[in-house]
DNA sequence: CAGTGGTCTAGACCACTCA
DNA sequence: GAGTGGTCTAGACCACTGT
């Protein structure tokens, strides 16, 4: 009953036991195109497109005049609400991002390649509660870990609660985090809202954070609310999916 | 000093261009391969490379005999940590998926292909507090809205907690949500670690979401902690990231 | 049946890596 | 220079959709 399967697919199959199995262990080397194609009695673009499948799927890595390699599960930064905590921003005077590389023995480096006045994208505007378009700070953050990118920041805020500050004009937002300055604002932050989804990185993106074929990108939408629930800052993080994990500790409340 | 671009890449290069500026808004549909290839003097082939990489980018939706069309925004699920909110379930006498899929004004559809004894995956014996390959209660969820496959979660739990009640042996655990079922046995969901990762779906994975190219998966860790601060279960889902977004409201706590 | 994507072939040349 | 992936060509036939 099942329709005979084409040679690529055959191919890639082949390849995929190979590799669950352990057959092909994370890092070794799988065939040559040529090789497959030879073992298959295919032409090598057959091979190539089998192999085209096991990348989208991020089982392997092609690399150019090298060869084709089974792709290893890489470290992960995570990142949890608990990287808010007053205390722990006290504790190592470290914002989030750096507090948790250094927790894990990593380079952490923060670039601030723009800060500029622009209209808020609608998303950011409703959790700001601003009307759409109104201006705002926008920060870009880009983040790495001995010197790999691993994730984006955008930060947007209110011009009427940025105006006069560092955070209007400063890349270096000094001591501890961002969130120091927002509390000596009279912004506390009390609560988050975080709101996750998943996608392919757009070309750009794939770019920016030097992201593999077949690795998606996390897109978290960060709302920071202060001591009266009020939204004083929302910032789109945009990270490797490969090199990021969140990590949320939760109690319930009944609502 | 710029490389001259490969053709399948300017193609991919124009027909982006074109999406993102609107000159093909979501739904429409791209010229075919044959006419791209003609109108850009290559090879059918060069075209179709072109097409395979917005595909691999998510930004377009291929079907066989049809042609290549925009793909468009799906709506999607939201969860988030209110969604085992005690009192949530008293009103609705639903279990979170249920409840989120009505409020939707989705028709929500549960089966349970599954139930049986298992050795515990190393991470969720981890999050368990058991041994590795302690033997556990398997629970399998497939779970569709209109008939759609959206997301499948596999529930774990010790066999001393659910040995002898329905969670061991029913698919139907009964009004609310299993929930209660734990509740009743002296574990009341009072906390929740959930732990988030994307990533590409496995072929299994694929076939049985119906993911379609372009479209990775959410991997959520969920664990279940009691009263006491005990894990009582873990849930791995695996959602479709174009159909499910995650949402917290986080309280920030001073640890 | 016409049109569209799915797959394959056989060969070519280019670009990158590494000994 | 040998080996590997990157890209392209020109043509073929299959499979699916819709009129």
């Amino acid at each position: 009953m099942t329709r005979t399967e084409p040679p690529s697919r055959t191919i890639a199959h082949q390849l995929r036991e190979q590799i669950t199995s352990g057959h092909f262990a994370a890092g070794d080397k799988l065939p040559s195109e040529r090789a497959l194609a030879a073992e298959h009695g295919s032409a090598r673009n057959t091979a190539r497109e089998a192999i085209g499948l096991l990348q989208a799927e991020g089982l392997v890595d092609v690399q150019h005049g090298r060869g084709v390699f089974v792709r290893a599960k890489s470290p992960m930064i995570r990142m949890g609400a608990g990287r808010y905590s007053p205390s722990l921003r006290a504790a190592t005077g470290l914002s989030p991002f750096r507090a948790e590389a250094e927790r894990q023995g990593k380079q952490a480096r923060v670039d601030v390649p723009s800060i500029s006045e622009v209209p808020a994208p609608a998303d950011v505007a409703d959790r700001l509660h601003l009307e759409p378009n109104v201006r705002v700070v926008e920060r870009v953050n880009h983040y790495f870990t001995d010197d790999e990118p691993v994730q984006t920041g955008v930060t947007y805020i209110p011009v009427a609660i940025a105006a006069g500050s560092v955070l209007a004009t400063d890349a270096n937002t000094g001591r501890g985090s961002i969130y120091e300055r927002f509390a000596e604002l009279g912004h506390q932050i009390t609560s988050v809202r975080e709101e996750i989804t998943a996608r392919m990185p757009t070309h750009a993106e794939a770019a920016a954070l030097a992201v593999p074929a077949g690795v998606p990108v996390i897109e978290l939408l960060h709302t920071g609310l202060d001591q009266d629930g009020r939204p004083f800052e929302v910032t789109r993080f945009v990270m490797r999916a490969d090199r990021n994990a969140l990590d949320y500790q939760i109690t319930i409340e009944d609502t």
